[in-house]
DNA sequence: GCGCTGCGATGCCACCAACGAATGTCTGGC
DNA sequence: GCCAGACATTCGTTGGTGGCATCGCAGCGC
């Protein structure tokens, strides 16, 4: 019976009302807008009720706004504009112009492959605004559920496929892992070392029970290595090799900040599998063109796309 | 044949959008605004269509915004804040508790009656921003009609009336012009004082011509005064007055500017008429409350309706 | 494994809101 | 005093929009 919307403003409304001030013309504003007089009328007529008060006085020739119109105007042209903005700035992130990409990625891949995929990625797509999350993959992921990344690369062992329905996983590389032994160690020049050689190595990890290090997929195939020193950090780990105390596996995205009295050496790929580096979004949701840029950068720049990384010199070994 | 609005982005559209956006449920938010899902899907759809961007990526349970529809959900929340803003605004406007009154007035007006006049207005509307332009009355009159006055005082003498279609007026007072004589003049206790008696004085006088002065109306009335002095200021006069050098007109408002020394005598309003102050509108205009509020204020200003200014306190003479 | 359930999309229909055309009304001007 | 210009109003029509019912799809539980 009574009209529902009587009380809203509809933004052609406010178009027409801007116009209509404009020109102090309701017949001019229709005009201009390939409206009838009538409907212009009408509209303004309309937005008075809505609003609760008159907007324009009718003189004989033409109208004038009254202090609400003039008030209303303030803000109907402030939405418009605001309006246009959008169109403009949805467009823009529809087109990749515009927008925001976070990136999520573990200590070692920020080392080289991720800021050397964002620079690549700033290079086509400056607009947009760039930033990143370092973790382990819990956090990770946990960031990518709460909505707080948009893709994310986590490291996983390929004994360990990984299937969570709760994310999508695109493939990035391979990585194999190395073997880091002091300068004039025994098997320094040994190519490739096996597992069976280094039984009674003294071995540093990340952590006292092997199975959540780099050696968990050799200890599930039976290795099992004596560890002496714990320490968490590459650096640590590296420098507790240079001085003899140790060996130690390094992935080879960390090879590069491997220092010179250090030798890196290539394993067996069945003794020691290579670390699987994956990048996961969300499941269902369509790639926004950032997201797929960044991850076919970050492939190509894996597979040797340009300046090597420390990963790829040493997987030509 | 084709749909006309189908890159229009309404308000209800982006108001319906935001609630999706919140509750990540079409249905959810169909619910809570009392539609159908199938409206609110629709709606969603056809705000995707404007946009031209998909906003949602739909889920098995509910919907997440996309990039884009991230990027639409600020500015659609900011326009709707924006048009809630408008609406109370205008409504603060139309209530008389915001809103701006600019008023003009001639100088002698600004000296007690309009600052009082504001004085109380401001306590009555304290939202209500005040602005003044101070001028002679054909710089107010056209300042009114560039819109750039809501309301101006101007003067006008009894035998000229002011009938100018392009303005409507509102009587405030008929001031009384009385004669400033030096204190020791020989018609300092006369009262009232007859134009006879002043032929042979020294006239101080605002212009030389003295139909464009306080004195016009007198002029036309036959009266024909030797001027010897010519000062704008109504300072200036009365300082020559106070030095005994001539007598001058003064207008009841500014009577109270006055120095001591100077004595302010009635005069025969049938050979020196009223001057009449007058507030003039643009006509067909409605009157906003407040400055109707600000007209009543200043006539009963005028009528003695509170502390008597100059003007009353002489023309109870 | 199969059916159930929950959610969104869509076809169909009805309604009314808004448009266009024509007319009415008021004011200012010649 | 009639005309012209501008806004308001009335009337008939239509397209946009919501409701109803149904479909498709995916996850979950028995």
């Amino acid at each position: 019976m009574r009209c529902a919307n009587v009380e809203v403003m509809q933004t052609e409304m406010l178009d027409v009302f801007r116009e209509v001030a404009r020109q102090r013309s309701i017949t001019g504003a229709a005009t201009t807008l390939r409206y009838t007089q009538s409907a212009v009328s009408r509209q303004i007529a309309a937005l008075e009720l809505a609003v609760g008060a008159r907007l324009f006085d009718r003189l004989p020739r033409g109208v004038a706004l009254t202090e609400e119109g003039r008030c209303l105007l303030e803000h109907a042209t402030a939405i418009l504009d605001r309006l246009a903005l959008a169109r403009r700035d949805v467009a823009a992130v529809h087109a990749g112009t515009a927008g925001r990409l976070r990136v999520g990625a573990f200590a070692t891949a920020d080392a080289a492959l991720v800021p050397r995929a964002l620079a690549r990625f700033r290079a086509t797509r400056p607009g947009v605004r760039l930033s990143l999350i370092e973790g382990v993959t819990g956090r990770l992921l946990a960031a990518l559920l709460a909505g707080d990344a948009d893709v994310v690369l986590v490291t996983t062992s390929a004994d360990r496929p990984f299937d969570d329905p709760r994310f999508r996983v695109h493939h990035v590389l391979d990585e194999p892992v190395l073997l880091a032994v002091p300068q004039d160690h025994r098997l320094a020049s040994a190519s490739p070392v096996r597992l069976a050689a280094l039984t009674d190595e003294a071995w540093i990890a990340g952590s006292a029970s092997p199975e959540e290090t780099l050696l968990g997929p050799s200890v599930r195939l039976g290795f099992r290595p004596r560890i002496d020193f714990v320490a968490a950090e590459w650096t640590a780990k590296l420098g507790f090799v240079a001085a003899g105390l140790g060996v130690t596996l390094v992935p080879a995205l960390a090879a590069r900040t491997a220092p010179a009295d250090v030798r890196l050496l290539p394993l067996d790929p069945r003794e020691v599998p290579p670390r699987t580096v994956l990048a996961a979004t969300l499941p269902g949701r369509t790639l926004p063109p950032p997201v797929a840029d960044f991850l076919t950068i970050v492939r190509d720049l894996a597979q040797g796309g340009s300046s090597p990384t420390g990963a790829n010199s040493v997987r030509g070994c």
